[in-house]
DNA sequence: AGGAATAGTCTAAATGTTTATATAACGACT
DNA sequence: AGTCGTTATATAAACATTTAGACTATTCCT
């Protein structure tokens, strides 16, 4: 059906070796006879097989890039920031999703392998205990990997580029409590996350730092990080009414929960309660009452990341590298 | 450095042929050297070339999903679904991105054409005067193709998936009026965008149909249709102050900033001037005002899509199919 | 004129699979 | 003993490219 090498090599009298060379623009081919294999290639509309050249030549000039989620556009946004910095750096991108199942990531982890990627840039499944041991096999395949916006805990084979989110939420609970509240909430999700955990650690040091007793704050652990579970907390908060003055959340969405909530009660923000929030996505500036949050900046984490699987590719051992933890920024709205 | 059939053929000592008959459980293969051979590839990591295989297989087992933005939740949701029902049907999901650019999905054209993919859902760029041109070159090179959210305007060789969205408009716009309002605004993006110009004719089937004149209705065309965009024009509507009484948005995003500016100016919403959007995205109910809004039923888009595709793949003219549209859900909640 | 260098093209092997066809071994049947 | 089937395996070609190395013709030098 579709047009090859040897058809083009018939219909302009040469070899094959000669229209592949003439389509690669190599030196070695006469200019006249470039030219007109160039037109015969474009009058049918030409287009090589993928998979014979990848064969051949031995590489696929591919990197994969694994999300968990497409519709969180924290990842979203990793992804086309991901995207655009591979196709500069020349590589195309298998963009993989693993809606949030360990089994579907074996799947991808193999399908990776058997595509001969160069290179993974993975963002593994956000559920407690994540150890690595899928994405490891990467490694044992010769494959570079680099974990990004989370870290494995067991695995230091697979370097990662991540936010300081324990110093982020440190510095928003530490500024909330400058303000002067000493009775917060913090509402975050299941415990065993590890990018829930290591915020809520920042959220004990700033308290301990405040010398907060026990007594006065309040750990919610509920099992989702979604607007609605955030709503159904602020309403027991509202109702129980124990002279709460900050509700610290681990995400803007949780937040933006709390807000509505909040809203709908007649209690004022920040007036009468402050309420953070955590990752600054866009609707946080379009909330009702502005979040007061932490921005991590997804630019730099796609660039570090490309830049460090890049490096890899290039030879580097990933012991060289050790793990990269970007800064994270305190945006200040109106929310507290 | 990865291990190949012929290499497991050896340590089994048998052909390649054997062993690739073995891999792909044929009846063929004697049961007890089949153990043996599995067992071997197994302690080795066998994972086969891709490449290889598709070559020889001459199909690629892929379809192709091409997105204009992965950021726009609407499109985001549109992947994650199609991965399922693509995976359901056993094909593979090859993502791409447009960001938006022409150019890019020219090259991701060519690409799709390149690695021989068995058929392709688009949703091509939101720029005003898509033509189909770029996409129908994938009909040439025999490839199935349908088009997901929107409709090529000139080209009837690619049949298209979406929903109402004029009918949709219609109704929304009309029980805007059956409230009693006479002084609508309507906020909408560049001409030209075929997924806004039949929204706003929609929109005006239901003025003319309630004999609203030209002069108390109110068309307000922005160049983008963004959060910020709109509470420009809303802050624009608070300060003339014309007695406008509804502002009906082309999508949620909009209503939102349309919502936010009026609550801060201390217009009530819905009692002074109704507000409705479009789309229904996740923060339409998170909205300080409940949102009223028009749905998309997105999973049916993706499942219709799909469906389509797979028949066409099957051998189904595309001139048989049609285009298939969609019924939209009216969701009325707060805001009108 | 003869040899070397150069330019342009071709031959053939290689990439790692699949699969149609051939072959071999074995038993069963006449 | 020869024929036939069956079963299990091997051979070899095919898929569409790339590329090292061979070959030929031309030009340049002495």
């Amino acid at each position: 059906m579709a047009i090859r090498i040897k058809d083009i090599a018939k219909l302009a009298g040469v070899s094959p070796a000669t229209v592949s060379l003439a389509l690669n623009e190599s030196e070695l081919v006469n200019e006249e006879t470039r030219k007109r294999i160039l037109a015969i290639a474009h009058e049918h509309g030409y287009i090589p097989n993928t998979y014979a050249r990848r064969l051949a030549l031995r590489r696929s000039g591919m990197l994969g890039l694994v999300v968990p989620d497409i519709e969180n556009v924290y990842y979203a946004m990793l992804v086309r920031m991901i995207n655009n910095y591979a196709q500069i750096a020349g590589y195309g991108l298998s963009i993989l999703i693993s809606d949030n199942s360990r089994e579907l990531e074996e799947k991808i982890v193999t399908e990776l392998i058997s595509s001969r990627v160069e290179g993974v840039i993975c963002a593994p499944v956000n559920i407690p205990g994540i150890s690595g041991e899928i994405f490891s096999r990467l490694i044992d395949a010769g494959i570079p990997t680099v974990c990004a916006t989370t870290r494995f805990e067991y695995t230091s084979f697979i370097p990662s580029v991540m936010c300081g989110l324990r110093e982020g939420m440190y510095e928003i609970a530490n500024y909330v409590f400058q303000r002067g509240c000493k009775r917060p909430v913090y509402i975050s999700g299941p415990s065993g996350v590890y990018t829930l955990d290591i915020r809520l650690a920042g959220f004990l040091d700033a308290a301990r730092e405040m010398g907060l007793c026990e007594s006065s704050i309040e750990v919610i652990e509920l099992p989702e990080v979604t607007y609605s579970a955030a709503c159904d907390a602020a309403e027991k908060i509202a109702v129980a009414n124990e002279k709460v003055d900050a509700v610290i959340c681990v995400n803007d969405m949780m937040a933006l929960g709390v807000v509505n909530t909040f809203n709908r009660r007649g209690i004022a923000i920040p007036q009468d309660i402050v309420v953070t929030g955590f990752d600054d996505v866009i609707f946080a500036e379009a909330s009702p009452v502005p979040l007061t949050t932490v921005r991590q900046d997804i630019e730099s984490i796609a660039r570090e990341s490309i830049e460090l699987l890049i490096k890899l590719i290039g030879g580097q051992k990933p012991g060289e590298a050790g793990d990269i933890v970007l800064p994270t920024q305190l945006v200040i709205r109106c929310s507290a």
